[in-house]
RNA sequence: GCCUCGGUAACUCAGUCUGGAUAGAGUGUCAGCCUUCUAAGCUGAAAGUCGCAGGUUCGAAUCCUGUCCGGGGCACCA
């Protein structure tokens, strides 16, 4: 359709067709017709009012393959068939494959959400999640193989804190509760000795100092410990719908990098300071110096990141390795993308994505003083609302209303951390962040569920589509669908899974409005609602499935 | 100080990449709609100096410069 207007254009105007694409655009208002042409870059051409060149080219094109073209003030709007359109788009939206960028065939490793094991997870491990598990579902609907990978981050001071308040206090007790929050209480309350005792932090110290050398009690009390936290840690993967492929360990590589740097060394990549440590010089990428080794010869946190890179490019021979961590880091990765560069990597192939904060309406969220919103409690509360909603409106047995709330809550979880950009900061309010109503994940679900109610109804009929007159809710809607492809590219090439989840939004209120306005079951259009209300099943399906919630047939 | 990301309705956010017609949603407020496919819904109303000031342009929320406010970063921590 579009084609047909850049050709009369084309021949009535002899600009360039490439320029006159990227001028068309579609009109604000449906009753200013479906394309548009501006006719502004003309009038220095024509030494003619924009106006007068509209109603000109106008006259101009006459082809009989538009419903009408109208000039109104300097635009030139082109309606086209209708009945066509929404033909056409239904044939495209029903093909198995809509909306896939095919033949990419990459693998690609995605890696998050990489916590600390010395406190349970919270909401912004949250948001880490739904943006990896998102991403890597995108990446697979391009058609390429994803390996999800996390890195435990095991070790280091702040595991030596939780450790010091369990010897404190813990009198070898076991967990009484999930026990990764059984872990975390001992870190806040650390926190809570340090702030009376300052050498409570000189103990600390002296114990890393004591799991470096391997002192036998202190690391099987950091086995212990560390098993109680990531135990914890895989219900709450289980319960968000997290599958990784591979797990790393801090503790395990901390020390390798080693042979790496030294090699640099070598090739005169790197370079030696007096005091024997080795550093990076990146004055011309304007990030100042860094340390790679210490002058004892004792990796840094970089240095195991440079060499985690090189491992999983040897284990996954990965063509692309995203890195799903909070934007604090940036400067971090532009550091080390910078000396994997400099190290022969193809660095282009690495990407940090980056997101925003989750911050509450008083502030920052800190672990060390325990005011999180913790990501086991958010759930289960959210999974009781749920409930309850289901229970005021219909009686279900344990099974089926454990599985709806479950899908729901995830849902309304879900949506919620996905639907801002992930570049940005975002507020979570207790009070008023996770409702159901308006622009929300059960919204959502629940168009999705009634236009599967309406399929279950209807009798099976001859598939004819005899189109009467359209209803413009028809027309929207269909349109609406027809937006898929551009947003898988745009969000394919932004990393950015907003962009789906405020379409899936549009197009399950845009159904909303067609359900209304439009009966499907004994209408005078059914056929072609029928394959409407399938398509945009279809479509909202995808769309859901690329942000990690799961449809209800029912709700 | 330098780097970076934000600032759009009372609140939470789209729209900025790729400039275009009357700047859009949701929440909250107010007013309507359930003997008809699920009211977690729909319709309507009120609500906006798009932080501010310049510039580019026929045209700027969108591009450029400056500036103010807020977040984050600039370790031989992880």
């Amino acid at each position: 359709m579009k084609e047909l207007i850049i050709n009369e254009i084309h021949k009535a105007t002899k600009l360039n067709k490439k320029e006159i694409e990227k001028l068309i655009e579609i009109p604000p208002l449906e009753k200013m017709g479906d394309y548009a042409f501006p006719c502004f870059i003309l009038s220095k051409q024509f030494k003619k009012s924009p106006k007068l060149i509209a109603e000109d080219l106008k006259k101009k094109i006459k082809s009989k393959d538009f419903e009408k073209i109208e000039s109104d003030g300097p635009y030139l709007n082109f309606f086209i068939n209708k009945k066509k359109l929404v033909e056409k788009i239904l044939k495209k939206t029903q093909k198995k494959d809509f909306g896939k960028i095919k033949n990419k065939n990459k693998k690609i490793v995605v890696e998050f959400p990489s916590p600390n094991t010395n406190k349970p997870l919270h909401l912004g491990h949250l948001r880490n999640m739904a943006i990896g598990e998102s991403i890597s579902k995108i990446s697979e609907f391009i058609d390429n193989k994803v390996y999800r990978i996390n890195l435990n981050n095991d070790r280091g001071i702040h595991i030596c804190k939780s450790m010091i308040a369990y010897k404190e206090f813990g009198k070898n007790k076991k967990p009484n509760k999930k026990s990764d929050h059984f872990v975390g209480d001992f870190y806040v309350k650390f926190n809570e000795l340090v702030k009376k005792d300052k050498t409570y932090e000189t103990k600390a110290q002296e114990l890393l100092q004591k799991w470096e050398s391997r002192d036998k009690e202190t690391i099987n009390l950091w086995k212990k410990m560390n098993m109680w936290t990531l135990d914890g840690f895989k219900e709450t993967y289980k319960n968000f719908n997290i599958k990784h492929d591979k797990e790393y360990f801090e503790s395990k590589i901390y020390k390798k990098g080693k042979k790496i740097i030294l090699d640099g060394l070598k090739k005169g990549i790197f370079e030696k300071k007096e005091d024997g440590s080795i550093f990076v010089n990146l004055e011309k990428e304007k990030l100042g110096e860094k340390i790679l080794l210490r002058k004892d010869g004792t990796a840094v946190y970089i240095t195991q990141d440079i060499y985690l890179a090189k491992l999983k490019q040897k284990e996954f021979k990965f063509d692309k390795s995203f890195y799903v961590v909070g934007n604090e880091q940036e400067y971090h990765f532009k550091v080390l993308f910078s000396i994997l560069k400099k190290l022969g990597f193809n660095a282009k192939n690495l990407k940090h994505i980056s997101y925003g904060m989750v911050e509450l309406p008083e502030g920052k969220m800190k672990s060390r003083e325990g005011n999180v919103v913790d990501a086991d409690n958010l759930i289960e509360e959210i999974n009781k609302m749920a409930k309850k909603e289901l229970n005021s409106r219909i009686k279900l047995n344990k099974k089926e209303l454990e599985s709806r709330s479950n899908k729901i809550s995830l849902a309304a979880i879900k949506y919620f951390l996905l639907k801002i950009d992930a570049k940005k900061n975002m507020l979570f309010n207790p009070k008023e962040s996770l409702n159901f109503e308006g622009d929300t994940g059960p919204y959502i679900l629940y168009s999705y569920a009634r236009a599967n109610s309406i399929l279950k109804k209807i009798k099976i009929k001859n598939k004819q589509i005899k189109i009467k007159n359209l209803h413009p809710n028809e027309i929207k809607l269909a349109k609406k669908l027809s937006l898929f492809p551009e947003i898988i590219l745009r969000t394919y090439k932004d990393l950015n899974p907003a962009h789906i989840a405020n379409y899936s939004y549009q197009l399950a209120q845009t159904f909303n409005e067609f359900y209304h306005s439009c009966p499907v079951i004994n209408s005078e259009n059914e056929n072609l609602r029928i394959e409407l209300v399938k398509s945009f099943k279809k479509v909202l399906k995808n769309s859901l499935n690329l942000l990690g919630i799961e449809t209800l047939e029912e709700m």
